[in-house]
RNA sequence: GGGAGCUUAGCUCAGCUGGUUCAGAGCAUCUGCCUUACAAGCAGAGGGUCGGGGGUUCGAACCCCUCAGCUCCCACCA
């Protein structure tokens, strides 16, 4: 049966998937006689589906596995995914909104039920997608955040937190999230510019109503939460107010005027309203001058019964209220436009309100300093490494970890209470029993509850590194002792705080050792327009119907063709044909390959310099390669690769040992060339698993075992440098015959003639080769003159093609003098630099011989351009 | 406000220690080809004052200063 001339991935993609997992080449465990290679996923969300992101990302990894597993070691990917308890909790919450089920309604119990059954349906989604990308997981160790193992690890890290005393409960203002209804840490707070009004309102002074004191502020809602107002003592307009009182508008609530130099004298009116219930800044200038906290504020973000107006309205209805109402009544002075910067929910995106609550925090500054430590001396090395700097930054400033969200997804705290408030940390309700018992004699079992907070997800994965690896408790388990530090990380810059800074934390506080060794951190991908790709622009392409298009080597090819190492990726679509293409291409010289006769006849000698000349560029090539790979360059690898199988080794190897049409092949050239080709496959199989296998198959008779995946590496070997530049030239020569055929119009069928003036035509043994592919009839060696013959130089030497009747002379003669123009600038500019006695001088001699060179090749060069323009 | 980075061909980017013809690659473009592996292709070609200015150096895309534009991270002054 004929073979298509093209290359349809989807029936192969299914059928190797398959067979790999069948044969169980993704698993590994440990085996002492191989070295080992681990890469922990960066685990997505169980609500996850497949976006662009992923697909880069696991690209990635699934190349560098691959290509550890070529290399004999034993190669584990875990993959896994993440419980990321706000996101799932809304997505359940609305799931159960949809059905007519109110969370409230429920009880914990009954709730996480909805949840667990949701995650069982939902939750390993993206994993399947993986598959389809090719992503060499070892799916038997595939792990989740909450199961019961990792669920303890948690746990037990929280109490030895605590009784080491980095972990504490206390009041603090905290990012709330009024629709999630929970605590943020800072990291999930993204702030947005946008444009709001900065509203003047007047307050008047005590006692004097004709007087007034004007404030400025974006959030008139919280006037009711006043304690102060504030101005700077410093202040020469406000010195009368001193010690006096100013009325709250509406509610006529008597508060202090206060002085601090905290407030700028020429921002806004120089009169700052103090809400310590409800801004940062406030609260701590509440303390300080021992203000009264007036929360005015529900968790869900309506007024409650301390803001004595509005009581149950949305904050953001009751700001339009409340400024009408101002207005009405004549304390609203004017409205500015007002940009400003507003915290916003990373997961509901709402606006976020500074609360006053308590929660559990994780004092950092001690458990970071290993952390910060060993990435600074690259005992962990940041791949690009200007991200160092960030990353140091963020540790020198770290905060503490606000860790308690107020949601029921996800490992609940440790901690337990008696009635009158006192509380213990302890693992199970009856070690609380037990340490309260000491105290309180007492206290009964059903008088203690449980802390109702669950902890934020990064608590859970900073373990991740460890907690994946089954029995890791066990300090004689072979899993971890084998496989830990892992490898190679990989993942998006923007998790570098959330995530892997924590997990170092973890790994230097819980193993005394690093999680890993290098971190590559990709680049964001963008649209063409360099635009974030994200859902709510539609500017993303479905990653499945990408695959479905252009294979998923194609897919993976596009992905890696642009993602230098933190760069942003501008994903274009046309990448992904480009690597269609190629695998086309690949595929179509396997056509040619495959369907080629055999002969035992001998070899002709332009297949023998063809063999030894690519087996030095494919050396030469393999070399670079794992430069590149070592140096994480891998779309680097991959181009390196292309050019390769490409230009090297389909448009110059194939096409000099290509018999005629018809025609057999010498049994000698064949083997080397599919050995070739074999070795061009494995160098291509990390990046395009699927294609390769498939030829893999096609190319020789395999056993059931005999898998490119894990086919051996191939090895750099010697390389010939001689024959490559022999090759250039030869190249060169070809091209300038080719160059020459299209301008005068020659067809490739009309054998010409080349003669070369030189009296040497031994070195290049490259002569029948071009004879080959210019379609020469014969290449003569000749110090004559030659009359009616175009000539093109090659470095100094010159060569003509007699072609009578279709020489321009004219023409010829000012191609020639443009040359020789060139060439004399280029000469006067080398004299010059070889006459500067401070070059001679301070130049390393390898240069200053170079520059020699180049003069008396540019010498040559002139004489014999020189010579040819008085023979025209 | 603090920090980091970017600016090289129409586009996306390499350029690693300042020195080989160093001004590169891929894509796109143009010209000619459906030539028996491939038009998802083949053979050629054109294209750049390395953001501007100044300096250091025998020598600068690369080091320093300065100006301009862009991006990201951190902080959150009402």
């Amino acid at each position: 049966m004929a073979l298509s001339t093209k290359y349809s991935p989807a029936e192969v993609e299914h059928k190797w998937y398959a067979y790999w997992m069948d044969k169980g080449f993704f698993h590994s465990e440990p085996n002492l006689n191989k070295e080992p290679y681990c890469i922990v996923i960066p685990p997505p969300n169980v609500t996850g589906v497949l976006h662009m992101g992923h697909m880069l990302n696991n690209t990635i990894q699934d190349v560098l596995i691959r290509k550890a597993r070529m290399e004999g070691k034993e190669a584990c990917w875990v993959p896994g995914t993440d419980h990321a308890s706000i996101a799932t909790e809304a997505r359940v919450v609305a799931m159960l909104r949809e059905k007519g089920i109110k969370k409230s309604d429920l009880s914990r119990e009954e709730f996480l039920k909805y949840a667990w059954e949701w995650k069982e349906k939902y939750g390993g989604i993206i994993l399947e997608q993986l598959k389809k990308l090719g992503a060499s997981c070892d799916w038997q160790r595939t792990r989740f955040t909450m199961e019961p193992e990792l669920s303890e690890a948690v746990i037990d890290v929280f109490i030895d937190l605590y009784k080491k005393g980095n972990i504490y409960r206390g009041l603090r203002m905290v990012n709330w999230d009024p629709i999630g209804k929970t605590a943020l840490s800072d990291d999930e707070v993204n702030y947005k510019d946008v444009q709001s009004k900065l509203y003047y309102i007047n307050y008047p002074i005590e006692g004097t109503p004709t007087e007034f004191v004007t404030i400025a502020t974006v959030r008139p809602e919280t006037i009711m939460a006043d304690a102060a107002i504030c101005i700077n003592p410093n202040d020469e307009r406000y010195q009368h107010l001193k010690g006096k009182k100013a009325l709250i508008p509406l509610i006529d609530r008597a508060i202090p005027i206060i002085e601090d130099d905290y407030v700028t004298i020429d921002f806004g009116t120089g009169c700052l309203k103090v809400t310590p219930a409800h801004d940062i800044n406030d609260y701590e200038l509440g303390k300080k001058h021992k203000l009264e906290v007036i929360d005015i504020l529900n968790e869900d973000g309506t007024l409650n019964d301390g803001a004595t107006i509005f009581i149950g309205e949305d904050r953001f209805i009751a700001r339009k209220k409340i400024v009408k109402e101002l207005e009405a009544k004549g304390y609203l002075v004017k409205v500015e436009e007002y940009k400003s910067n507003v915290g916003h929910s990373e997961r509901t995106d709402a606006v976020i309100e500074p609360r006053l609550s308590l929660q559990w925090f994780v004092k950092m500054k001690e458990i970071t300093k290993p952390a910060l430590e060993n990435v600074m001396n690259d005992t962990i090395q940041i791949i690009p490494p200007k991200f160092k700097n960030t990353y140091r930054h963020w540790m020198e400033n770290v905060r503490d970890w606000c860790i308690s969200r107020q949601l029921w997804w996800g490992q609940r705290i440790p901690a337990w209470y008696a009635p009158d408030g006192s509380f213990v940390v302890a693992k199970t309700k009856e070690d609380a029993y037990s340490q309260f018992r000491i105290q309180n004699p007492e206290i009964k079992m059903e008088d203690i509850r449980q802390d109702e907070d669950v902890l934020d997800t990064w608590f859970s994965s900073w373990l991740w590194p460890i907690s994946v690896f089954d029995g890791f408790k066990d300090p004689n388990n072979k899993d971890i002792q084998y496989y830990y530090p892992t490898n190679d990380l990989v993942t998006a810059p923007e998790i570098l705080f959330f995530w892997v800074a924590r997990m170092i934390i973890a790994g230097y506080e819980y193993r005394g050792e690093m999680p890993f060794k290098n971190v590559y951190l990709t680049g964001i991908v963008r649209d063409k327009l360099g635009r974030k790709m994200s859902k709510s622009l539609g500017n993303s392409p479905d990653p499945l119907e990408l695959i479905e298009t252009y294979g998923a080597d194609g897919v993976r090819t596009g992905m890696l063709f642009s993602s230098p190492a933190g760069n942003d990726l501008l994903f274009d679509e046309r990448l992904c044909e480009q690597g269609r293409n190629f695998s086309n291409k690949i595929w179509n010289a396997f056509r040619l390959v495959s369907g080629w006769k055999i002969t035992s006849g001998g070899q002709p000698v332009e297949n023998k310099t063809a063999i030894i000349w690519f087996e030095s560029r494919l050396h030469q090539t393999i070399t670079e390669l794992d430069d590149h790979f070592k140096k994480f360059r891998i779309s680097d690898a991959l181009l390196t690769a292309y050019k390769l199988v490409w230009d090297d080794f389909c448009a110059w190897y194939l096409e000099i040992i290509k018999p005629e049409f018809g025609k057999p092949i010498d049994q000698a050239t064949h083997t080397r060339t599919v050995n070739f080709f074999e070795s061009l496959l494995k160098i291509l199989h990390p990046f395009m698993p699927f294609i390769t296998e498939e030829l893999w198959h096609e190319l020789g008779k395999r056993t059931e075992q005999d898998c490119i995946i894990i086919a051996a590496w191939p090895r750099a070997g010697s390389c010939d440098t001689a024959i490559l530049n022999e090759g250039t030239t030869a190249f060169e020569i070809i091209t300038e015959i080719r160059n020459t055929r299209n301008t005068k119009n020659i067809s490739p069928k009309d054998a010409l003639k080349l003669v070369v003036k030189e009296n040497k035509s031994g070195i290049l043994t490259f002569w029948p080769i071009i004879k080959k592919l210019s379609n020469l009839s014969e290449i003569l060696f000749s110090r004559e003159k030659i009359i009616n013959a175009t000539s093109f130089h090659i470095q100094s030497t010159e060569y003509f093609i007699p072609i009578e009747g279709k020489i321009d002379s004219v023409k010829e003669r000012e191609v020639i003098l443009k040359d020789l123009e060139y060439q004399k600038g280029f000469l006067i500019s080398v004299d010059k630099k070889l006459s500067n006695e401070k070059f001679v001088n301070g130049a390393p001699t390898l240069v200053i011989d170079v520059e020699r060179k180049k003069k008396a090749d540019a010498e040559a060069k002139i004489k014999a351009l020189e010579e040819t323009l008085r023979n025209i």
